[in-house]
DNA sequence: ATCTAAACAATACGATCGTATCGCCAAAAA
DNA sequence: TTTTTGGCGATACGATCGTATTGTTTAGAT
């Protein structure tokens, strides 16, 4: 056999270089030419590693996945209980606004494709939903206040961190403005404000 | 002088054509042609109303804003209050995501501009910051609980509105689900449940 | 009725698009 | 050392891109 390379290695690699461009020009605007230039590597090459456009895209989408989830992960890896780790969830995604503009970026124009393309929108839901999931479960794990549906206040609580990443990202406010907004919030729905009420329901 | 046409009238046609594409595959998918045959005028046509891509895509943007400028204001016409209205306005953003996600994917498209182009960047903070002061207007003007800054409540209703508008995009929730969450949020935010309490402060 | 200028269609141009195909090179197997 | 084969670059193709330049129609002023 001949020489070898990572081959998803490299296929990440040049999907990265994909996403940068489609959170400035769109889907549309990730050419194979562009890419490739983009990646620092031939067109020939980006050819080589994907079967063509589609290809390229699909995986785009899963590697912004895989991105996001990764930056996520690694914000909540210090996290003790689940009300530190919720707060950490949400910031994490009002900071993809001020550190990772491309991320929050690229997901906007893969969510376009979301209502004609019934592949990139279940990749979508399904990733929507379990963060919905894991959400809710910290909120009821987090010793939630009297009246507050967790399952409600989890699409409250991830709405609310879009929306705040979009307002940081085009400057509405700084993130330590949205991150007190944030935590304004927690301590609404929260038990008492101090203490971890609920034993049981695990993160 | 020969016949004559509303020339903003045409422009504005165009220009919504032009939405539709970029709602699809992002402000890259915005071609000239593409434009002519969504608009199903001919390609000369959109070349005489429009000095180039770019005069297009700057059209674009403002009746974008026009579009949803309209689309809120028809919401609150029939409000009597500050509450009514604050609750109308939020709604009619959140509805966006169902009634007309056209506007929500193109204003998503123009958002990625923001980050380079400094002149959709102005058009953008300048339409969020009005619409954030007339949101911390109406919080203000509602009656807001003791505790509850008018300023940061108006991103965190603003953000929410946004957030849950994609939420309801890709179907995560229904538009009565994003209702009910907003009426617990306003409900949380206002003095008495039932009253409105501050007279002075209008909206 | 004629003229004029705007509305509109059609074509042409080079550049870039996506895709297919070819050829070279290097490294591992023989 | 020879052979093999995947990594990789280069080129070619028709289609479409943005733009420029034409030409044709038509309504209103003269």
């Amino acid at each position: 056999m001949p020489k070898q390379v990572d081959h998803a290695a490299r296929r990440a690699e040049i999907a990265r270089a994909a996403l940068r461009l489609c959170a400035r020009d769109g889907l549309a605007g990730v050419s194979i030419g562009q890419v490739a230039q983009e990646a620092g590597v031939s067109k020939g090459l980006v050819q080589h590693y994907f079967a063509g456009k589609a290809d390229l895209l699909r995986a785009s989408a899963h590697v912004l996945r895989e991105e996001i989830a990764r930056h996520v992960s690694e914000a909540v890896r210090d996290a003790d209980g689940p009300r530190e780790t919720l707060r950490l969830v949400l910031l994490a995604i009002v900071e993809l606004g001020a550190h990772a503009p491309v991320l929050l970026l690229a997901g906007h124009a893969f969510l376009a494709r979301t209502v004609a393309d019934p592949e990139v929108r279940d990749l979508y839901r399904t990733g929507g939903d379990a963060v919905h999931r894991d959400i809710a479960a910290l909120v009821a794990a987090a010793g939630p206040a009297p009246g507050v549906d967790p399952g409600a206040e989890a699409h409250a609580l991830l709405g609310l961190a879009r929306g705040l990443a979009d307002g940081v990202l085009v400057g509405e406010l700084a993130v330590e403005e949205a991150a007190a907004v944030l935590d304004h919030h927690l301590g609404r729905i929260h038990a008492e404000p101090g203490r971890a009420p609920s034993p049981d329901v695990p993160a």
